[in-house]
This record gives C-alpha cells, sequence and structure tokens, in this order.
RNA sequence: CGAGAAGUAGCACAAUUUGGUAGUGCACUACAUUUGGGAUGUAGGGGUUGCAGGUUCAAAUCCUGUCUUCUCGACCA
C-alpha cells in the first residue's frame, strides 16, 4: 500500500502545492473548468473556519441572510465603476429552459447590488439602522487561469455587507472586520499576515477605500487573504437608498462590505506544509489527534479505549488493518498535529508515544498525563508554526531606497519590498511593466522618511511590493 | 485570452513510431497471516483509451474539432 507521492517542495512549489492538494484529498477536479469539488478532508477545514468566524461575526451583531444567486443585468448596470470593475469576468444566463430571458442574468460575481437593492426597501429610518447583514455563499468570476483554492471561477465565500447613518460608523465597521479577519488568520491559521490599505489602481470597483490582508506564502509570493472595503454614499445614491434621520431630514447611509474565501486553505498549505503533505494549526485542524494502535493486542485495545474516553479534544483512532507505517504516513499526509502511538513496547513502561506534526518530534509520555500534555502541546504547537511562519516571512521583507536597488531585490529575492512612494499611479504601474510586482499595500501607520524610490518627488506613503498568486 | 506540454482503470505508466480490437504496478473487494515508518499470500472486480466527428475491412494508434489539466505571460480574491 501507497500514498500518492509529493514532489518535494524545494524542487517544483507550483507541483508540490497541488500534490498536497491531492494527496490530502482536500480537493477533486471537476469537468467544469474552475469549479473544484472540495472533498470531505478540505471541506472539515472550511467547515471550522465557518463555525469560528461566523460566531466572531453573530457576537458583533451581524446576522447572516442568503441572497439570490442570479442578478439582471440593469442592476447590476447601476453603479458604473463596479459594472465596469467586474464586467470582464461576469458569467451570464441567457436562457431559462428553451425560454430566452427578456433581460439576461449574471451569476454573482459578489452581491453588492443585490444587497443594495434589498436595503432600498427596508431602510426607511435612522431606527433600520444599521443594517449588519452577512452572507456564507458562492459567487462566479470567470478567471482565465485557475488553481486549487487559490484561483477557481466558483468561489466558496462569505461577504459582509452593511450600512450606517453616519460616516464614521461605516469606517468604523470597515476596520473592525478587517481586524476579526487578522486577528483570525493570525491566531487560529497562525498566518503572519500584513495588514493596510489599496492603492487606487488595486481598490474594489466602486469602493473609496479597500482595506487587505496580505499573506506570504513559503516562496515569498503574496496572497491576499481577505479585504475590507468602505463605500462611502456612492452606491447608496447609486440606488437611491435614503433614511429619515431624527431632525425628519432625509439621509443617505454609509456602507461596508468585506470578504474572505476559501483562498485562506491554499494559504495554509503554502505556509505551514511541508514534504509529507499538509501540516494545519491545531486551532483549525477538525481532528486534533489521530490514535494509532500498534498490534492488536487486548491490551492496546483497552488503553486506547480508555485514552480516548479521556479526552476533550477532537480525536480519530485509525484501527483499520494497514500497516503502521501506513498509518502514520496518511495522519501526517492530511495535517493531523498530534499522533498517539500506543503498542505493547510503550505498554511495558506504561507509556505511550506522541508525535507532533509540525516537527514529527517523538515524545514518551506516561498514560496518565497524555490528556495535559496534550493540551500543552497543541498549544505549543500552534505558538511554534506562527512563530515559524513569522520568522520565514520576515526574512523575505526588504526595504529599497532608490530604483535601482528594488530593481535589483525584485530580480534576485522572492518576498516584498517596501518603499517610499508619490502615490502615483504612473509609479506604480512603471514598477509593474520593469519588475511584474504590484502594489500590495500602503502602511497607514508608518510615515516616508525619504522621496519615492522611483519618480524621487515627495513621497506620501511607505508602501509594501510584491509578486502575487 | 496568448505561447508551450499533456490526457489510456482511482493513481503512475506500457501498447501509438509501423492501425489488427488494451496490459503492468499500486489502490479496491474477500479470506488468512501480519503490525514500532508506506506488510505478505491466495482468489477476485474494475477501461466502448477525455469527448465529438472523419479516414479505413479494422482506430488507443492517422486527421479535424472540442473539453480538461499543467507551465509561462496578460487578467483577478
Amino acid at each position: 500500500m501507497k500514498l500518492a507521492k509529493i514532489t518535494p517542495r524545494d524542487e517544483d512549489f507550483a507541483k508540490w502545492y497541488t500534490d498536497v492538494c491531492m494527496a490530502a484529498n482536500l480537493v477533486s477536479y471537476s469537468n467544469i473548468k474552475g469549479s473544484m469539488i472540495i472533498c470531505p478532508n478540505g471541506y472539515a477545514i472550511w467547515e471550522e473556519i465557518e463555525r469560528i468566524m461566523d460566531a466572531e461575526f453573530k457576537k458583533l451583531g451581524h446576522q447572516n441572510v442568503q441572497m439570490p444567486l442570479f442578478i439582471p443585468e440593469s442592476l447590476l448596470n447601476v453603479e458604473k465603476e463596479h459594472v465596469n470593475g467586474f464586467a470582464p469576468e461576469v458569467a451570464w444566463v441567457t436562457h431559462g429552459g428553451e425560454e430566452e430571458l427578456e433581460e439576461r442574468l449574471c451569476v454573482r460575481p459578489t452581491s453588492e447590488v443585490l444587497f443594495c437593492d434589498y436595503y432600498k426597501n427596508v431602510i426607511k429610518s435612522y431606527r433600520d439602522l444599521p443594517k449588519l447583514y452577512n452572507q456564507w455563499c458562492t459567487i462566479v468570476r470567470w478567471e482565465k487561469t485557475t488553481r486549487p483554492f487559490l484561483r477557481s471561477r466558483e468561489i466558496l465565500w462569505q461577504e459582509g455587507h452593511t450600512m450606517h447613518e453616519t460616516e464614521k460608523e461605516a469606517l468604523d465597521e470597515t476596520l473592525q472586520m478587517l481586524h476579526v479577519y487578522e486577528d483570525f488568520q493570525r491566531n487560529v491559521l497562525a498566518l503572519p499576515v500584513i495588514v493596510g490599505l489599496k492603492t487606487e489602481k488595486e481598490k474594489f470597483a466602486g469602493a473609496v477605500k479597500t482595506y487587505t490582508i496580505e499573506a506570504m506564502m513559503y516562496d515569498g509570493v503574496a496572497l491576499q487573504n481577505g479585504t475590507s472595503h468602505y463605500f462611502g454614499q456612492e452606491f447608496a445614491k447609486a440606488f437611491n437608498i435614503s433614511f429619515l434621520d431624527r431632525e425628519n431630514n432625509l439621509q443617505t447611509p454609509y456602507q461596508t462590505s468585506w470578504g474572505t474565501t476559501t483562498r485562506m486553505i491554499g494559504a495554509i498549505i503554502m505556509t505551514h506544509g511541508d514534504d509529507h503533505g499538509l501540516v494545519l494549526p491545531p486551532k483549525i485542524a477538525p481532528t486534533k489527534v489521530i490514535i494509532i494502535p500498534i498490534g492488536d493486542d487486548e491490551k492496546v485495545t483497552k488503553t486506547i479505549n480508555a485514552l480516548a474516553k479521556d479526552l476533550d479534544v477532537a480525536y480519530e483512532i485509525d484501527d483499520s488493518n494497514k500497516s503502521p507505517g501506513f498509518k502514520f504516513a496518511e495522519a501526517e499526509v492530511k495535517g493531523i498535529p498530534i499522533r498517539i502511538e500506543v503498542g505493547l513496547r510503550d505498554l511495558e513502561n506504561d507509556e505511550v508515544t506522541l508525535v507532533r506534526r509540525d516537527t514529527l518530534e517523538k515524545i514518551k509520555v506516561k498514560t496518565s498525563a497524555v490528556k495535559s500534555k496534550i493540551t500543552e502541546l497543541l498549544a505549543t504547537i500552534q505558538k511554534d508554526m506562527y512563530d515559524r511562519a513569522l520568522n520565514r516571512r520576515n526574512s523575505m521583507l526588504y526595504e529599497a531606497h532608490d530604483y535601482e536597488e528594488f530593481k535589483t531585490i525584485a530580480k534576485e529575492k522572492p518576498g516584498f519590498i517596501k518603499i517610499n512612494w508619490c502615490g502615483n499611479e504612473e509609479c506604480e504601474n512603471k514598477i509593474k511593466d520593469d519588475t511584474g510586482l504590484k502594489s500590495r499595500c500602503i502602511l497607514e501607520g508608518e510615515t516616508p522618511d525619504g522621496n519615492c524610490a522611483v519618480c524621487n518627488k515627495k513621497a506620501l506613503y511607505k508602501i509594501y511590493f510584491g509578486k502575487q498568486y
């Protein structure tokens, strides 16, 4: 018996990535380009993501809804910047059965206009605000090249859409949700992320401001892992959404939206995975512990049952007839944080063997101490995984002071490059043309300490550039 | 969408050059023996060769189209 082979990570990173996705049974290709089948092992991770994030959304007062899948063309066309941004990647429905539709329908590429069309009817008074809605759904964007989790045509995600009485409230919501994403990715997914503002060129079509979560993969390439947008009143005006304030004056509300996708699963794989397969941070692992018996001795079975009964974390027992070596390899490719090996050799000393997935370190533990050791180990693994990812990420952050230096780093080293920037799109485009790097995000907390690294005029921002998936 | 490569059982491949009706290993099923890093034996099941046309007495093999996957660009979460 053999599991699927995984190409070594440092030999061919792209191939390694797809090998891990397939070997761990996370996804399977379908017959439709860019529509992947998310298999039970992959979907279980998404369910954990959904469970934890959804609880956080609700704690902050959000409610879940489900909007239609289709958008009539005229509705999509209401906000000009929005439709221009999305038009190239929209999928259209022209027929229902044999009947040709009078107005074609697009499959939602995102749901701003659907929410606006609804909010128009339900927002009448300041008492109706804020409206804090979220939906877990799929959307469709006709991407040209596709890869499992990273870029698909059918995208599984969550999108929050909120309406507020004042600009300040809406801006606060935009930042609040950005930080919900940031905390989740740092603390649960163990991803060291950089948050910041997208440039005018890179912001969401129709938004006033787009904040972004930028993660760096093992190969130094960026993955945009979530966005939070402030819309101001642009959509609300285009959709005639208004409410009466406390003085009986008609006002236009302020809007936000924010979203994250299964791309986060891709980020987990490409940040933490190794040549043995997936490595899951304990907090997101659907199964925290797998117990593997060595042999079918009665004493072994008894010990395992007793251990399992005592555990208070999600566990599996692999009592199949496969050889121990196979079971070890399988538990590793699936990324289960801890495995417990129980055999007669251990039991002679009243011990079992714990193995950390992240380091593959073996630890002997007295049977009576297993439960507490597991609690301790899960926390340690979570922390160590974050620290390792952080160190690696930090080792690929650079700063360039002039354009020659920028080009040299861009050419020789994968990662992100920080520069002073004048804010001019011409300089951003020049970098793109010369090096292929795109702006990641403006660092709002940092002030420039020199002139623009490209044009040498006065700089307004500190900004990161990097290659992206 | 542009350039390149590839599709034969779940996976990796053979048979394609020279057209003759599909085979191996792993995986899968049953039973037995095993079990500390990818077990062994015996007996089985599974393929109209991605799909659609065409040429031919005959197509996995030749021709055309199309779909999917991979790599590199352009586009995007």
